[in-house]
DNA sequence: CTCGTCAATATCGTATACAATTATCTTGCC
DNA sequence: GGCAAGATAATTGTATACGATATTGACGAG
């Protein structure tokens, strides 16, 4: 929105690469670096780590620079159990209070989503988590928006780094059918299809041990027994 | 734990004095000031700052300058209510899994209350939501935890705007109460539990339009229109 | 040839400086 | 006396500079 400052743009831009795994997990992040990069000096390249450090989008370490969170199997497991805690209330307050307006705003949202169905770029994963966030937003509560949006991110950290490419289809018909539920107006009915969607999606991620390497020192140590 | 960075030192420090609401909601923190007070420069402070906002525990207008949040009433009941779900999730997740070494660390913490019952200072109410932040942590999930302790410390910023003094007493008991339900290992009566803690601290609270002046404005459009 | 020590490099943490924006005060006018 | 416009002061946004810390590679001793 207001990308006024320098700091906010790299905020957010940088917040659309990591989302986007163009940024992936591990990555060095280094201010000067990226200070160049967007033509700007690392004071505000550091207010947007500090920024993406607090939403647990980046890791910084003190003294050893920040770089691209690299979430462990228990965290990632922990997130998606907390993402259905918090989607499970944003469907029980939405069912009890959505108005007309707002599900058209839904379903032209899935009618986008399915429109780049085909084009199977970061567009449709991006598109896939905003309509979650939608959804958040919808409910009128920002703490409750700021955390969903936050879960969602970082659920595109786990994708990237314990997901094989693809498995995570998009639920598009799930989608659809939360906006059945909540146009029923039936809380207990919306809260059961949401948590089931968000099972699913943690399902068809098929999230398991590092399809990439976590950490170097937990390898190495197998070899070091072996040897 | 490592204030070793002055950013960090004065990160929470800021933190703490907002808590124990020796900064009130609305109070500008100018980075001059600030800077001034702990012998630092603005770099240092800036950071402390933007940390702060992305809780939601100080505002930050762009050219403006930061000061402590002063969260809607809308927004008051608002996070009580994410508070009531997440804690609950807590007490769900707790019940399943905690240890009788667990447990004896939160009976301590309640000792610990119940020691400080008598100085009506800030420390009781700064141990009463601790224990809340216990609790989570014990969860073991650190995105928990950060929700958790961001919503219990914009709770100290609801109670400064909108409660009158000293009616948020301190439910000693109902901890206690928490505790057993927790030793049960009864997921149903643990979560109902913690659900009806958090409505009564709610109710304690007594939240209710602007114990202080929320906008000079409303106040005096009263004044003109009786004028 | 291996290991430990040390220099060189890269990167971060913080302070300072200056430009840009906003707030406050003065001044002149009605 | 009240109000508007301009000047002055205060405050923020950003860049640059310098010291501190960590990493890397080289060199020499064993």
């Amino acid at each position: 929105m207001t990308q006024s400052s320098r700091s906010e743009t790299i905020y957010y831009s940088l917040r659309r690469a990591i989302i986007e795994q163009a940024l992936r997990p591990g990555m060095k992040l280094p201010e000067d670096t990226i200070g160049e990069q967007f033509g700007v000096s690392r004071t505000s390249v550091r207010n947007a780590l500090v920024r993406l450090s607090a939403e647990g989008l980046v890791d910084v370490q003190p003294n050893r620079g920040a770089c691209v969170a690299e979430p462990t199997l228990e965290e990632a497991l922990d997130i998606f159990s907390l993402r259905r805690c918090l989607e499970r209330e944003v469907a029980n307050r939405l069912s009890r209070q959505i108005t007309p307006a707002q599900l058209a705003k839904l379903e032209a949202h899935v009618r986008e989503e399915q429109a780049a169905l085909g084009s199977e770029g970061p567009l449709s994963m991006r598109l896939a988590g905003e309509f979650h966030i939608l959804l958040a937003q919808l409910t009128g509560s920002r703490p409750l928006t700021r955390y969903v949006s936050e879960i969602v991110s970082r659920c595109s950290l786990i994708l990237a780094l314990y997901s094989r490419p693809h498995s995570s289809r998009c639920g598009l018909d799930e989608h659809r059918q939360i906006i059945e539920a909540l146009r029923k107006g039936d809380p207990e009915r919306a809260v059961a299809v949401m948590g089931q969607h968000i099972e699913a999606v943690e399902e068809r991620a098929e999230i398991r041990e590092h399809a990439e390497e976590p950490d170097v020192r937990a390898i190495l140590g197998e070899y070091a027994k072996s040897a």
